[in-house]
DNA sequence: AGCATTTTTTGTCTTGGACAACGACCATGA
DNA sequence: TCATGGTCGTTGTCCAAGACAAAAAATGCT
């Protein structure tokens, strides 16, 4: 019997399976979640090849991928999995209604950066984030523009208005505004103080939020040296010996366990010199909820400026 | 009793071990992988925590790294996996002594920009950086500086002579040097060709290899489209289509494991409009040792100018 | 209402076995 | 001497069902 045939013949009468692994690259679910939910909840319940392995056909995926958006934005697997297709749809669909009074004012003009984003017109909002920049100079300009921007924009992707590679090429964007606006201020002097320390823990990716930190933070004529993202925080203690940081200045997201930060704060904290301050700012509610003893919440960008005259005022 | 007690007190007698899934992230070794290693070769026999599950600890992490890097090379697990660290360095070091000559000339020059890594200097850095680039111009400086200087400070870093934190210095000091040259590059014309988007897949997290590339490409007139780092595949194919592309550029780095890389490209391929090129770059073995039908492997950064060549001659 | 405790839900880890894909090695024939 | 084809060993992934920690929801208690 020559396999070769069989194996040919069952890929042109269902050609359109994919394996656990490649199931598990585009949903992002984990392979053992997925022989979990066909366990408990019945679906997805993949055909089988023939070495008796999972294959799953596209439909399914694609309910999956619908399934991972409710999930990041909170529903429960044991409520939506089980349902069809139609009825996730129509959740999504109530979900996409709510949110829209969040930014009261600025609503109009960010509609605009909104629309060039999904155009993909990445010249045109660059251009328009460009004329922003010198508009309102760069410190109005993170904390008015971009700031409320970036929480529309998640907002809008939440929703599912704007797919994950149009987010991508916003947050290049404003990494390239944000980069050459910061390029072009003056050489900051040798002796400035204080010296600040940027960076993320390591389950945190986002390093938008340190960039526009920096921003502030070097208009305020500190010297700040960025680690970029996702540095262990054993290296944060040798890098803030290394550079003789007075601050180490960390940013979260949403994304953030909130024990993690919490722990890793503390962890910080224990490690690290008592002659250094430690400042955690972001969307992450947990540090503006609960206060850490020897942590500064930074509620806002705009609380820089008064946090390093505050500063300077001690030493 | 006191379960917080207990568990503070573990976490002071042995602090230091590491759960399977973060040894997963740390070193792009499977879970299964592991298991099975433990299994057949004996290592890394991990601990155990107080609910029996594995509890690596830093020294096994560390050797892990060690070996992942000379699989990278070529050796085979059975060979290597059961050696001890001092044997693996041996291997290491007659391994590291042969890609000194890679870089015949320059390599003095090199050794100056460790010493500022090392000294902590990121002034000097950046301006030894800069001095670079204006004397060389862009492509020579990404060919024969960037790129030689990235291999050399990785080396350091396996060989434990370079911190975490002094290599998350490094790299964004190279980033925004790079960022800065192509920032002042004349505005690319609409109408440039061909349009290339540039990302890496979602296993890989670092984007330095994208922005080389992006600067090669640029050299050549080309108009670059960046998604950043992590786009999953599906997002690829829809920005790819949104954008008009004509070739996607991926970036590989020795942390992807190679059957994620292959499985990924063909994955891409298949999804993707015949019209499209995909190229394929970096320092992963793999992309380099097999080929895959429809994409092409650029073997370096100096091949890019003769791809795009190729490419513009054939339309 | 705010906080602490139970209960449910949910994802990850466990074990040992099976096996496809791949490379190395060897033998046979041109 | 080189090419071809076969066997055998190696290696990573998949499978099953059970167990359980961590997160979330629900409940009880000021």
């Amino acid at each position: 019997m020559d396999w070769k045939l069989i194996v040919n013949d069952k890929a042109a009468v269902r050609p359109i399976t994919v394996s656990i692994a490649a199931v598990e690259r585009d949903t992002g679910l984990s392979k053992d979640t997925l022989r979990v939910w066909e366990r408990r909840y019945g679906f997805p319940m993949p055909l089988r090849d023939a070495y008796g392995e999972r294959a799953y056909a596209l439909d399914q995926i694609e309910k999956l991928r619908v399934i991972k958006r409710l999930l990041d934005n909170g529903h429960r697997p044991g409520r939506i999995v089980a349902m069809s297709i139609e009825e996730l749809q129509s959740i999504g669909e109530s979900l996409s209604a709510q949110p829209q009074r969040i930014t009261p004012s600025g609503k109009t003009d960010l509609r605009e950066y909104l629309a060039l984003i999904k155009s993909h017109d990445v010249d045109g909002l660059r251009r328009l984030l460009r004329q922003a920049l010198m508009r309102l100079g760069l410190g109005s300009f993170v904390c008015h523009v971009i700031a409320p921007l970036n929480t529309t924009v998640g907002d809008a992707w939440m929703r599912g208005q704007i797919e994950v590679f149009e987010e991508h090429v916003y947050t290049e964007s404003v990494n390239i505004v944000l980069r050459s606006a910061m390029g072009v201020s003056p050489v900051t002097a040798q002796l400035a103080s204080p010296r600040v320390l940027l960076t993320t823990f390591p389950q945190e990716p986002h390093g938008m939020g340190l960039l526009m930190a920096e921003a502030m933070l070097s208009l305020e004529a500190c010297r700040c040296v960025s680690l970029g993202t996702q540095t262990p925080i054993w290296d944060v203690v040798l890098a803030a010996t290394a550079h003789k940081a007075d601050i180490v200045a960390l940013s979260f997201t949403t994304s953030q366990n909130a024990n993690d930060v919490v722990n890793g704060l503390e962890e910080l904290r224990s490690k690290l010199g008592m002659g250094i301050e430690i400042w955690a700012g972001g969307s992450c509610p947990i540090i503006h909820r609960r206060s850490i003893e020897g942590v500064t919440a930074v509620a806002t960008l705009q609380d820089i400026p008064a946090q390093v005259a505050r500063w300077r005022h001690l030493s």
